[in-house]
DNA sequence: GACTCACTAGAGTATATACTCTAATAATGA
DNA sequence: TCATTATTAGAGTATATACTCTAGTGAGTC
């Protein structure tokens, strides 16, 4: 493996075990038992690492949160969005954690992050659209359903530090995937209220699977 | 005022502006035209005064989210305490901004932070109790009573970082008070599927007063 | 065999950070 | 009055951080 890649590979292990702030350049370099020097002939500055990084998880969301397109969704799609979207917030936990800062050092990551979330949710707004039309949620006006995306997108990106803040008894505190992914049991008490009667049944037991303290977590996959 | 006092009122200002992260005491005791051995002499490190300033907020959202008793509420009820709760986030905003690396330095702050996140999700929910028993929304099991608090109190907490991260266009982002309190038009999204039909118009009003874009602030005074 | 060039080591720099120490001054109370 | 205590200044320390600079090394090429 090249030693570019090895960078990035351990900066984005080490940051999301202890942080970004905590984790500097020297600790990087001695992790990988090369020079100092040697990393800053790879990347010119910590911030390209960390741009690199949100490269990489841009790209792995977007992928698996492509348009829908036009045909109805099932409601293993809707479980299979949903572990996707876990899946790359777990890769990369690292990111939103003190995202604010991340973005005062680094224009580029700003304005790219916000396009990135701008893109989110019209994902999540077109899915639940298709949801719509499979007939799993009842069909909303576009300002409500836009308001129901940006709270699932709330939910979404401030579960692992809700875990890692209120819940945590260890110091410090870690997380497994597991228990990041009973953030899906919130995603679904929201969406619950829109799902139509019939489908009532089916949501509930997927939102079961989930349940906190339920450390089963069966696999969810289609498409 | 007391040289204390005034260590812990410029820090809150500087956290709040800057974050803590980039405040260091040096820039604090600089701002107070004070000397370092000063500020050290007051507290005995950075942590402590965080901590205090945790304590502080703690306070204030107990004082204002003290349980609702047993009485019925009234939606002038709900606005208040909405609007208490984003006026606590607002004068402490410093907090929620990476929460994670202030519990990591200081064990007593971890521990009073789960504390108070434990009574914060129950204020909720006995607040959704109440707002029951006065008509408003419609009674819901226990289970689903919690989840939904916990979802209320993460797009509260969540709110102002989607603001300074998506939406910002300056750099660094700033804030105020009124943009902030949009979130509270998001909590209502949230509450909307919960609400009696009876009481369906007039949430749906009070939510208008805080729809983006909008920038008149109503005052919600009751109690 | 000379030359190039991607890559690496490792010492070093300027600056910042959290925090300490000593000595001086101001307030207080007997 | 005078001693004690609270408060302050300001220089200083040890350590860390992001980053630079120079001097290579080794694999390939003509």
């Amino acid at each position: 493996m090249k030693t570019r890649d090895r960078i990035l590979q351990t900066s984005l292990q080490l940051f999301n075990q202890s942080g970004e702030r905590a984790i500097s350049t020297n600790h990087i370099a001695a992790e990988l038992a090369i020079s100092p020097g040697n990393l800053y002939y790879h990347f010119r500055n910590k911030a390209d690492i960390v741009y690199e990084l949100f490269l990489a998880y841009q790209q792995q969301v977007d992928y698996y949160l492509a348009a829908p397109g036009s045909q109805p969704l099932v409601l293993a799609d809707l479980a299979w969005y949903l572990e996707a979207v876990f899946d790359g917030l777990w890769q990369y936990r690292f990111f939103h954690r003190d995202l604010e800062s991340l973005l005062d050092a680094d224009p580029r990551l700003r304005a790219g992050y916000g396009d990135f979330t701008g893109r989110c949710l019209s994902a999540i707004n077109g899915i639940f659209n298709q949801l719509a039309s499979g007939g799993i949620i009842t069909p909303r006006s576009e300002p409500l359903r836009s308001a129901m995306a940006l709270n699932v997108w709330l939910v979404i990106t401030n579960w692992m530090a809700y875990l890692k803040t209120a819940h945590a008894t260890e110091e410090p505190a870690v997380l497994s995937l597991a228990e990041l992914k009973q953030g899906i049991y919130q995603v679904l008490t929201l969406e619950l209220p829109h799902v139509t009667p019939e489908y009532r049944e089916p949501v509930l037991a997927l939102r079961e699977t989930y349940r906190p303290g339920t450390f089963c977590q069966a696999a969810h996959q289609s498409k």
